[in-house]
DNA sequence: CGTTCGAGTGAGTTTTTATCACATCAAGCC
DNA sequence: GGCTTGATGTGATAAAAACTCACTCGAACG
């Protein structure tokens, strides 16, 4: 089949449906009913005279072959989306979690802002992997628990430092001073971070120590904000609470160590000639080194 | 602009016009008439809100952008053809010169069918470079004069022996046993390849020899059939004439000599796991083997 | 100096694509 | 068992996109 009569919107349709599993998902992606994508599927089919997809009563399998050409076709697609980037550049997307966004990027912003007014900047949370290509992110920051998907590269901002961190009223009313005070005191956990406390442990050569937290919050600022509060303790990398603890609103009465993860910078690959993308890129560098620079 | 809103068949045409370097030639590969494919083609400068072309009074130059996302848009295109042809597999293509085709693989065809039932062959006919993937060419003969494009591997099949041949009545009658003797003879050259008698000269260590056709075929087999006729005296690799020669109707009285150049095989990279692909390119190598194997 | 060649365009037509509304099928659940 | 639910398939029809036709323009060609 010549590539001058390939049928480019059935493709899209099929491998939308085919990446997401769901015809149903493929059709509120691109904007169309169901139907639609059924019917572009069926019209591949018959062309292809094979079938792309097994059906199921509620889900359909991509076949062996289907699976081939949707995992080919995403490729060329995401090809496709590069090229028109590049003539037609997006907003500098940065996506971080709610936590970062809260507490480290939003707290720069301004100064951000009025260093680089031509800079149009979008925001994006997310704490885990993201595509890059088809939703459009420039950048990325992340903890190494998460590996960089291809289409990104990543580089070192800094080493975490973690540690326990609360109210000074309720480190001075609890004697917090070595680790095994902290049995005596509330635990406060992260959903999105669950073995925050353990890797704190093994950091200390105390594996031993079973810090179960008390409580589970949904997000890791929500952690943060209740150990300002005097509700516990937090497990947080200094870099997310240095601002607290010089305003005295928080503690580390243990001090930081060495954590086992790094805080990432990931650049989309292919817009790190983007002039806006590297004068970001190096303003987050500049801003972590700074902290990292004042203990 | 999201992948889910690209205008897909606008910007097909838009890179066959880039490609072609016009409406109409994109218009014809497309099979639709050049006012379908300006529409395309203001539709996308529209909505990028810039140029892609220069127009001029008979010709259409691509802007800058309008370069750059032609060409990285040829690049998805090609992706694309080929995760389909992968579902599809097409028959296999052998492109090859006419020369190549009537003196070599003709004669040699029928044992390659009765050999390979299974396999379909396609031919095309074409000396130079070509596009693997548009053109869907499984496998190419060429000479290694032109190199292999982006998308083909090369590897060398023989290194060609070029001598002057010419009818055995028309050799004694002129007594051609030197090189000198050449200059008393007619010289029959051919259009595809008009530095042949140079690069024989310098092959023999005689660069000053000036052996200018008198007479230019449009093909080279042409060459070779007026040689037969006794119409003068045709420089030919040897592989091309060897059966003329066994069966006595052409003579080598100078026999042949190491030419610059060698025959190669190009194998469109995206196929060569093909089974077909292979089989035949072990047919082809192990025939030309068998070819130089015999003086 | 008329002819030719290639592109742009208004109006109208054809083809493709999408929607709507309903059908189907089986899993999951009282 | 029988009802509900969630996902896909499809006939009829509407909407949108793509295409053609027939003409225009402008300059290069001969």
């Amino acid at each position: 089949m010549p590539i001058t009569h390939l049928p480019l919107n059935a493709l899209r349709a099929f491998e939308a449906a085919a990446r997401l599993g769901s015809m149903n998902a493929a059709a509120t992606e691109l904007g169309v009913t169901h139907g639609a994508v059924s019917r572009h599927v069926k019209a591949l089919e018959e062309r292809f005279g094979l079938p792309l997809f097994e059906r199921h009563p509620r889900a359909i399998v991509p076949t062996r072959e289907g699976a081939q050409l949707a995992s080919e076709l995403a490729e060329a697609f995401d090809r496709m989306q590069i090229a028109v980037s590049r003539v037609q550049p997006g907003p500098l997307t940065l996506s971080c979690s709610s936590t970062v966004m809260m507490r480290w990027l939003i707290p720069r912003l301004e100064k951000f802002k009025r260093a680089n007014q031509a800079i149009e900047l979008r925001l994006n949370i997310n704490y885990d992997n993201v595509d890059f290509i088809r939703e459009e992110i420039s950048l990325a920051i992340r903890t190494s628990i998460y590996r960089a998907p291809a289409g990104a590269v990543a580089e070192t901002l800094i080493h975490e430092e973690i540690g326990p961190v609360c109210h000074p009223d309720y480190a001075d009313r609890l004697g917090l001073s070595k680790p095994d005070d902290l049995l005596r005191a509330r635990i406060l956990g992260s959903a999105t971070r669950p073995q925050a406390w353990t890797d704190w442990a093994a950091a200390l050569g105390r594996p031993e120590l079973r810090m179960t937290p008390n409580e589970v919050y949904a997000h890791f600022y929500l952690v943060i904000q209740a150990a300002a509060c005097g509700l516990g303790l937090a497990l947080a990398p200094r870099l997310l609470v240095d601002d607290e603890i010089r305003s005295g609103h928080l503690v580390a009465p243990l001090g930081f160590v060495a954590g086992p993860y790094e805080l990432q910078l990931w650049i989309a690959d292919h817009l790190r000639g983007r002039v806006d993308v590297r004068t970001t890129a190096n303003w987050i560098r500049a801003e972590m080194r700074a902290m990292s620079a004042t203990p």
